[in-house]
DNA sequence: AGGCGCTTGTGAAGAGGTGCACAAATCGCG
DNA sequence: CGCGATTTGTGCACCTCTTCACAAGCGCCT
C-alpha cells in the first residue's frame, strides 16, 4: 500500500513526542486519512494491536519498515546534479528515513569533480563501475527530459529495477522494473483545475449562468489525493 | 481527471512534432495509458475526436487547457527560498505550462532582498500585500515541516486556495482550500517496498523459502502509478 | 471474578475506476 | 454513390478501494 509511507512517518513524529500506544484513530488523524482505511491496511500486514488499547508505536514502526524493506538503508545514486539535482544530493531528509544518496553523476565535464554535501560528482560513463561498487538500488533521474530516456536505460543496464523520474516524460523501461514520476508542472495543473472548477462553481449559480465559461458535463474530480482538510 | 495535464503534455510533444491528429490508440501510447481509458477521459469534456481520423491537436490542446484554467497564466507564490526553494524559484520549466513565479518568500531576513531569476525575495509579512498586488492564484510551500503549517494558514489568510506542500508533514485547512503534497523520500520508500518485494518474490521460491523474511499475505500492490513499462 | 468501556479486526454494502468489445460514424477510394 | 477501413464513443462486466457498522477481544475497575 502507498500509504504505509505516510503511517510510518505519522508514527516517527508520535514516538518522537513520547507516545507509547497509538489508537487507529489517533494514527488516522495525524496521517490524515480514515481510522476505518487505516485499520484495515495494517490488518493486512498481520495483527499488530491490542483491542481496547491500540498499537505500540515501536513495534508498528519496525513492522511497516520492514515490510517496506527499510531495515537495511538503500543506497541512491542521483542523475543529473542540475538545479534540481542540487537540491536533491543536498538534502539531509533522506538519510532519516532510510536512505543513503550513494553517488551523483553528470554527463556535463564541467559539473565532474564538483563536491556536494561530501560526494563528488562523477560522469554518468562511471556508472557500471560505481553502481556494482555501491550496490546502488533505486536510481532518481534529474536530468533534462530528452536525455531521461537514455539515463533510464544506462540505469536498468546496470541491474537498477526502480527509478524516481523527475523529467516530465514517460520512460519506457522493460518488465519488472518500477518507475515513478514526480511532475511539479502536472501537481500544479491539477491544482489548476480545482481552482478553475471551485471558481466556476461560485460564479455561476450567482451570474446568469453563461454557457460559454460553463464545463461540459460534471466532470469527475478524482485526482488521487484526498484534499479538503479538517 | 488527473491524468488531463499528463495527456496536454503529451499533445504539446506531438504539435511540436508537427503532427495534425492523432487517434486514441497514438496518444495513448505517448502518455503512457490504455487506448480506452484516454477514450473514455476525453469524452467526458465533450466529443472533440472524429471517427475514422482521430483527434485535433491543437483542438484538443484548447480543451484540455480550458478545463484545466489554463486559459490564464496562473501568479505562483513560492514560500520558503532554502535549498529546495531555489531549483524551484530557478526553473523555468513552470512558465511553458501556464504558470508564472510571481513572488518568493522567506522567513529568514539574510535571505529577503536576494535575486533569484529577476525575482527579488520579500519577506513572508508581505505576503498579504502581495498576495493582492500579484493575484496569487496558488502557494507553494517549500520550508521545514515545522513551519509548513503556520505558512499554510498564512496563505489560507490571503486567499488562496490552492496550495502545493513539498514539507513531509499534513496539513490542516479550511473547507475549500485544496492541498496536494510531494514527498519525496515516500517515493522512495514506495520503491523500496516495490524492490523489496521483487527480491522477496525471486529468492524465496529459490531458497527454502524461510518464514521468517517472508511477507505474511499478498499484500495488495496499490501505488495509483502505473509502473511497468512498455 | 465479573462487568464495563474502549479499540481492533472484518464482513458487507456501496461507489468508482478499468478495460473489453462493439455499434455508430467518418473518410477515402473505386 | 456505395463500400470498406479506421477510429471514436460507450454499454457492460469485473474488480478494487472505501466506508459503515458491529462482533470479538482486551484491560481496568470494582
Ligand atoms: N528545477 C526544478 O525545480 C524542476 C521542477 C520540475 C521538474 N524539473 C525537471 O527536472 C529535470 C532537471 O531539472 P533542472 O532544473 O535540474 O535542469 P538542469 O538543466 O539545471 O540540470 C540538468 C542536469 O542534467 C545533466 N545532464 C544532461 N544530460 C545528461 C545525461 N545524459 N546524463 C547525465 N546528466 C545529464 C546536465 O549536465 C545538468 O547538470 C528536468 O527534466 C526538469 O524538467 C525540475
Ligand atoms: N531539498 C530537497 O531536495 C527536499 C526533498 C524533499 C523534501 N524537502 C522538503 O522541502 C522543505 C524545504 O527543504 P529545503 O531543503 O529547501 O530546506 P531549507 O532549510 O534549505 O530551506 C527552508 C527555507 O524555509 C525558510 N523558512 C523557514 N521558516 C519559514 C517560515 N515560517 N516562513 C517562510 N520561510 C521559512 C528558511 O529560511 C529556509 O530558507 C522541507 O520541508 C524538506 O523536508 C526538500
Amino acid at each position: 500500500m502507498a500509504r504505509l509511507p505516510e503511517y510510518l512517518r505519522a508514527l516517527h513524529a508520535l514516538a518522537d513526542a513520547g507516545h507509547e500506544t497509538v489508537s487507529s484513530e489517533g494514527l488516522a488523524n495525524s496521517a490524515g486519512v480514515n481510522s476505518a482505511k487505516l485499520r484495515k491496511d495494517l490488518s493486512h500486514l498481520g495483527s499488530y494491536g491490542t483491542r481496547g488499547v491500540g498499537y505500540d508505536v515501536g513495534l508498528l514502526i519496525d513492522q511497516i519498515e520492514s515490510v517496506l524493506g527499510l531495515t537495511q538503508c538503500r543506497a541512491v545514486a542521483l542523475v543529473g546534479v542540475g538545479n534540481l539535482g542540487h537540491a536533491l544530493a543536498g538534502y539531509d531528509g533522506f538519510a532519516s528515513r532510510g536512505f543513503r544518496i550513494a553517488a551523483l553523476f553528470d554527463a556535463d565535464p564541467s559539473r565532474v569533480g564538483e563536491e556536494i554535501n561530501g560526494l563528488v560528482v562523477r560522469h554518468v560513463d562511471e556508472l557500471p563501475r560505481v553502481a556494482v561498487q555501491e550496490s546502488i538500488s533505486i536510481g532518481v533521474i534529474a536530468t533534462p527530459a530528452l536525455a531521461a530516456q537514455g539515463v533510464a536505460d544506462q540505469l536498468v543496464a546496470v541491474g537498477v529495477t526502480s527509478i524516481l523520474n523527475f523529467a516530465p516524460c514517460v520512460l519506457s523501461v522493460p518488465e519488472g522494473v518500477d518507475v515513478r514520476k514526480v511532475d511539479l508542472a502536472i501537481e500544479l495543473q491539477i491544482l489548476s483545475f480545482h481552482e478553475h472548477r471551485k471558481a466556476s462553481l461560485t460564479a455561476l449559480p450567482a451570474a446568469g449562468g453563461s454557457a460559454l465559461t460553463a464545463l461540459p458535463g460534471g466532470l469527475a474530480v478524482t485526482d488521487n489525493q484526498e484534499a479538503i482538510g479538517t
